[in-house]
RNA sequence: GGUCUGGUAGUUCAGUUGGUUAGAAUACCUGCCUGUCACGCAGGGGGUCGCGGGUUCGAGUCCCGUCCAGACCGCCA
């Protein structure tokens, strides 16, 4: 037996019991006379005593041989501590120790095993199963098993049922970058990991099986992001017979079982949005509607006046910053210079301060009278202590920076706050988006969204002006999860392939299976996946969805701790009948 | 593919205008210490200043290249 408890359950009551733990060295005091170490495992610490009073010469000289995370077991006695320490749970005992047993030394570990590390990221990442010891990284992925253990109970429970879809199959056109996997057995055959589950879903869907959900891995063979790893899960679901409006009920109340079971937090009605008010209002379809900071356009009342910026943009737009007059005139110009970084890319910044005895100074004065600027505030909302910006440009260009900048500002003003939850839904997106390099449409989600029914028609004349039933869910500036009522009649699929620049061939070698399912009496169904990592993270009021992942790849997507990717050996190429091309 | 930031002791970092023997904290080692718990005290060891080249009487410091790490843009149906 390893041990008759573990290190975080003595107590008081336990004095006197004679007990086994087993455990790592956390920290030794040699204080000459006695050596206390702190044992841990993973539900607390317990001080152990070595005294030279009480224990013999041998054990004395044993625990002078302890290093920080040399693995023990030991035997001894649950005692009263002389001096207690009221900071830890086991604060009022010791364990005054009879037999050791050393299961196995350490090396000095390179970082602190402790909450506060002294251990840089990368060396952190190296050293995985190290840092996984420490009560954040730890605690972290405990959190990830609350987080998955609720939403299967959930699920469960409303009859859906998890299915495991295959992780080898095809390549296709659409969509993010695949990671490939030669086959052996089909020589210059390849698999592809899937983007997502979503045709396999689907074809559930023709199967009959009503409710599907998966916690599954899906893979994205693109450039990474502190958000964004190329092996990430997700909660993926499927439902038939629904309409959007079942779909958005069923999955608000996941979402408010996980903010109570998992945060308890009680969130009304998710408030929903058009993707076209979302891009007008805060340029940008995943708004944190945490804080204010709306847009307001003023196009009607800037232009037209003598200030030539401002006439010939597509866009002259504002927001309010919430008791910003107080920033000094320095302040404003690194602003100014922050948004004019390439990574934003605005030509500049005009701002407006609101005075307290109500007046207004303006970087543009010489264009604008004091009505003119009142017209702006009240626009914009301002009030006085605050300070409008305004950025002007092109329609989608100025919508994307000046929704980086109410991002930034809310940040520097701490409005951002992690133990705040402000869900919405975001509706009606585009079906679809017209790409500038190819030429041609692509699906804004992916081509097996169904346009708005009542559009259809539309997509002859105008195709970029049609809606989808195809949804979002936003927390807290972030999309969450994602998802849309799908195609489910060959005719349709068959129309969007062609809108999409397939021909009627591309589309069978593609999606011939799909098409074909259609034919044997597929129901009317749609879905939603979640992105995992970072749902639980932000339930876990943190920015790095890393920190979830027991495991993760750094930005260059590599693992430094089992040192992958890797090349493989000349005979392992060939039994896949590849040869290496190296770039230069 | 691009922009920016960083790389100095095991670790986290400082290092001024280019100028003596490259420092601090922590970790580690030794000794002391009659109740420690961020223990304390005294002492000690520990450096290819990422790598390569250049400028200079002299480079951790300046220049060029390169590698690695991080953040962002492009990309991510």
């Amino acid at each position: 037996m390893y041990r008759s408890h573990k290190c975080g359950d003595l107590r008081a009551q336990h004095i006197g019991e004679e007990v086994v733990l087993s455990g790592w060295i956390q920290k030794i005091r040699d204080k000459g006379f006695m050596v206390w170490a702190d044992l841990r495992d993973r539900y607390g610490i317990t001080q152990l005593i070595f005294d030279q009073e009480r224990s013999t010469e041998a054990l004395m000289e044993l625990s002078r041989t302890l290093g920080r995370e040399f693995v023990v077991q030991i035997k001894g006695t649950v005692i009263e501590r002389e001096s207690k320490n009221p900071d830890m749970p086991t604060g009022d005992i010791e364990i005054l120790v009879a037999e050791m047993t050393v299961l196995n030394d350490a090396q000095t570990p390179p970082f602190t095993i402790e909450d506060e590390t002294d251990g840089g990221e990368d060396l952190r990442m190296k050293y995985r199963y190290l840092d996984i010891r420490r009560n954040p990284v730890k605690n972290n992925l405990i959190f990830r098993h609350r987080v998955t253990n609720a939403v299967r109970n959930f699920l469960s429970a409303q009859d859906f049922v998890e299915v495991e879809t295959p992780y080898l199959i095809k390549s296709t056109p659409e969509g993010a970058r695949d990671f490939v996997v030669p086959s052996r057995m089909n020589e210059g055959q390849f698999y592809a990991l899937p983007q997502s589950p979503q045709t396999f879903k689907q074809l559930l869907m023709v199967g009959g099986l009503d409710k599907y959900f998966q916690i599954v891995k899906c893979f994205r063979d693109e450039d990474l992001r502190a958000d964004r790893q190329p092996e990430f899960t997700q909660i993926d679901c499927e439902m038939s017979f629904v309409t959007q409006e079942d779909i958005l009920n069923t999955f608000e109340g996941l979402t408010r079982h996980l903010l109570k079971e998992i945060n308890g937090v009680e969130v009304g009605a998710f408030p929903r949005m058009t993707f076209d008010d979302a891009m007008k209002r805060y340029g940008n379809d995943k708004p944190d509607i945490r804080f204010g900071m709306e847009f307001g356009e003023l196009n009607d009342i800037a232009q037209h006046k003598e200030f030539n910026v401002f006439n010939s943009a597509e866009l002259v737009v504002g927001i309010a910053v919430p008791g910003a007059n107080t920033f000094t005139r320095k302040e404003i110009d690194k602003l100014i210079d922050w948004v004019k970084r390439p990574q934003i890319g605005a030509k500049g910044m005009v701002y407006v301060r609101c005075n307290e005895d109500g007046s207004f100074k303006s970087s543009v004065d010489k264009f604008y009278d004091q009505a003119d600027l009142a017209a702006w505030a009240e626009r914009t909302g301002a009030k006085a202590g605050d300070l409008i910006g305004v950025l002007s440009g092109d329609l989608n260009a100025t919508r994307a920076q000046m929704s980086a900048l109410r991002m930034e500002l809310a940040e520097r003003l701490g409005l951002r706050k992690a133990d705040e939850f402000a869900p919405l839904w975001v509706v009606d997106f585009p079906l679809l988006e017209w790409d500038e390099d190819t030429e041609r449409y692509h699906a804004m989600h992916h081509p097996f969204t169904s346009p708005k029914p009542e559009q259809i028609e539309l997509l002859k004349t105008d195709p970029g002006a049609v809606k989808a039933n195809a949804y979002d869910l936003v927390l807290n500036g972030n999309e969450i999860g994602g998802g849309s009522i799908r195609i489910h009649d060959k005719a349709t699929q068959a129309m969007m392939f062609d809108y999409l620049g397939f021909t009627p061939e591309e589309a069978k070698a593609q999606f011939g299976f799909l098409m074909n399912a259609f034919e044997y009496g597929a129901p009317p169904h749609g879905g939603i996946a979640f992105g995992l990592d970072r749902l639980v993270s932000i339930l876990g009021g943190q920015e790095t969805i890393r920190d979830f992942i027991a495991f993760p790849k750094n930005n260059s997507g590599r693992d430094v701790m089992i040192d992958a990717p890797a090349p493989i050996d000349p005979e392992q190429l060939d039994e896949l009948s590849l040869a290496l091309n190296l770039k230069e």
